[in-house]
DNA sequence: TGCTTCGTTGAGCAAGTGTCCAACAAGCGG
DNA sequence: CCGCTTGTTGGACACTTGCTCAACGAAGCA
C-alpha cells in the first residue's frame, strides 16, 4: 500500500475497522479483517494500535459518537423543547440505526471482558443521557415540562428506548419503529406532565416547525386526562 | 472420569456448562472450559453435544429458564393482580441476577451469528413477555387494571425493565435495584391505570399479603391524578 | 547519486478455538 | 474367564486469534 501520512493512516484504519463492524458486529471484528478492508497487512494495524481492546473501544467511540453527534445536531436546531423531545427520539430511531445498534450490543456484552471498550461504552451512554437531561431541564425552565428529577426520567427514557430497540435488533420482534416512537413518546409525556399526544400529534410536523415556537402549545394546563390513552397506534 | 448414564452425563455437560458461563460469561464461555470443570476431556463433551452453538444455546436456556420458572411461581402464588404484578418485578430483580444477567446481554448480541442460541434467546423472550401479559390480562378482567393492549404494554415495560438492569449491569450506573423497583413499578400503575403507590405503597409488603385479597384496593375510581406524582425515591 | 528516515510488509509465533477419532477401559452377559 | 458393548480419553487436525519483527522500499535530503 501506498505511503500515509501518520495520522491520515491511523484515521484510515479506524474507517475501515468502522466498516467491519458495521458489517460483522465488533465482537466479530478482527485486525486481519481490518487490514484486508483496507488492502493492507495485520502488521501495520498493530502499529498504529496498542491492542485490540483499545481498537475496538476507539471504533465503537466512532460510530457512536456520530450517532451522538446526528442527535445532539437536532436537538439543538430545535425550536421549544418538545420538538428537540421528539428529534432527540427520532434520530435515534433513524433508518439504518439497527446496524449501529448492534455495536451497542457487542459493547454492552464485551464491556465485562475488554476494560477499554467498557469505559468507552459507559462514557458515551452517560454523554447520550446528558443531552436528554439538558432536553429535560430546559423544558422545566421553560415551564413546559414539569419533572422533579430530570437525571433519573432521563434513565427511565432512555432505558424504555434501549429497551425496545433491543427487542427489534436483537430478536426480531413485531413492532415498529414508529411503534417505538409512539411508544417512547407517549411515556415521555406521561414522565414530563405533558398532555397526550403533546409529542405525538399529526399537527406536529417530526421535524422542521419553524413557527412553532411562538406557539408554546397547550402545556400550561395540563390537568385533563389521569390514564393513558390507548393512543392511535395499531400494534 | 467415572463411567455415567448418558442422561446422567448430558444433565452433568449442562451443569457444568452453567458454572462456567455464569463464572466468565457466555460469549467466553469453551468446550475446554466445560470439559475441565467436570474433570473431563473435551472429546466426551463433543459426543453429547452436536455444535458449540447448540451448547450455548442450551445452557443459556437451562439459566433462563430456572429466573423465569422463579418468576412464574411466585406469580402464580399472588393472591391478586397487584401483587403478582409486585412479585414479577421483585423476582426479576433478586439479588444475584446480575450474573445472571450477563447470559441475556451476550446472548442478545450474539444472537446475530450464533442461530440457535438467537432462536432460544427470543423464545425465552417471549415467553417472558407471555408471563406479563398473563398478569396485565387477569388484571383487566378482574376490574383492577385498564389496558387497551396487553401485548404492547408488556413490550414496555419488559423493555423498560431490561434497559434498566442492563445500565445497572453493563455499565455500573448510580441507581440501585430499589430504584428499578420503584420506577418499573411507577410505570406499570401509569400503564395500567393504578392509583399512584397501589404498586409500591409501604403498607403492602412487598411480597406476602395474605388478607390483600379482601380489599380490592382502590382501583375502582382511578381517576385522581394527572401527573407524574414525583415519588419518595432519591436517586 | 548515495544516504537516512520511516511507513510498510508478511511470514511467523504462541496460544487459543471447535471438532474428530483411534484407542482405551469399565461394566456386563455369557 | 472371555468378549462385547459403550462411555470415555486425550492427542491431533485445521483453523483462527492477537501480536512481533527482521526485512523492505518509497520519500526526502545532501
Amino acid at each position: 500500500m501506498a505511503r500515509m501520512d501518520p495520522v491520515a493512516r491511523r484515521a484510515r484504519i479506524l474507517e475501515a475497522g468502522r466498516a467491519v463492524a458495521l458489517r460483522q458486529g465488533l465482537a466479530a471484528t478482527t485486525v486481519r479483517d481490518i487490514a484486508a478492508e483496507m488492502g493492507s497487512s495485520p502488521g501495520l494495524v498493530h502499529h498504529y494500535v496498542d491492542s485490540m481492546d483499545g481498537l475496538l473501544a476507539e471504533v465503537f467511540e466512532l460510530v457512536a459518537r456520530e450517532g451522538l453527534e446526528t442527535t445532539r445536531a437536532a436537538v439543538a436546531s430545535s425550536g421549544s423543547p418538545c420538538e428537540a423531545l421528539r428529534a432527540f427520539f427520532s434520530t435515534s430511531l433513524r433508518p439504518g440505526h439497527g446496524t449501529a445498534f448492534q455495536l451497542w450490543l457487542d459493547a454492552w456484552a464485551e464491556a465485562a471482558r475488554r476494560p477499554e471498550l467498557g469505559a468507552t461504552s459507559r462514557r458515551l451512554n452517560i454523554e447520550w443521557q446528558s443531552v436528554l437531561v439538558g432536553i429535560i431541564e430546559d423544558g422545566v425552565a421553560a415551564g413546559e415540562f414539569r419533572c422533579a428529577e430530570p437525571e433519573s426520567a432521563a434513565w427511565r427514557l432512555l432505558s424504555l428506548l434501549d429497551g425496545l430497540v433491543l427487542q427489534m435488533v436483537a430478536h426480531d420482534i413485531s413492532f415498529s419503529d414508529d411503534d417505538v416512537m409512539t411508544w417512547v413518546a407517549g411515556s415521555a409525556e406521561r414522565e414530563l406532565g405533558l398532555a397526550p399526544g403533546a409529542l405525538t400529534h399529526p399537527d406536529a410536523v417530526l421535524r422542521l416547525a419553524p413557527d412553532r415556537s411562538s406557539t408554546p402549545s397547550t402545556s400550561s394546563t395540563p390537568a385533563t386526562s389521569h390514564t393513558r390513552s390507548p393512543s392511535e397506534a395499531a400494534s
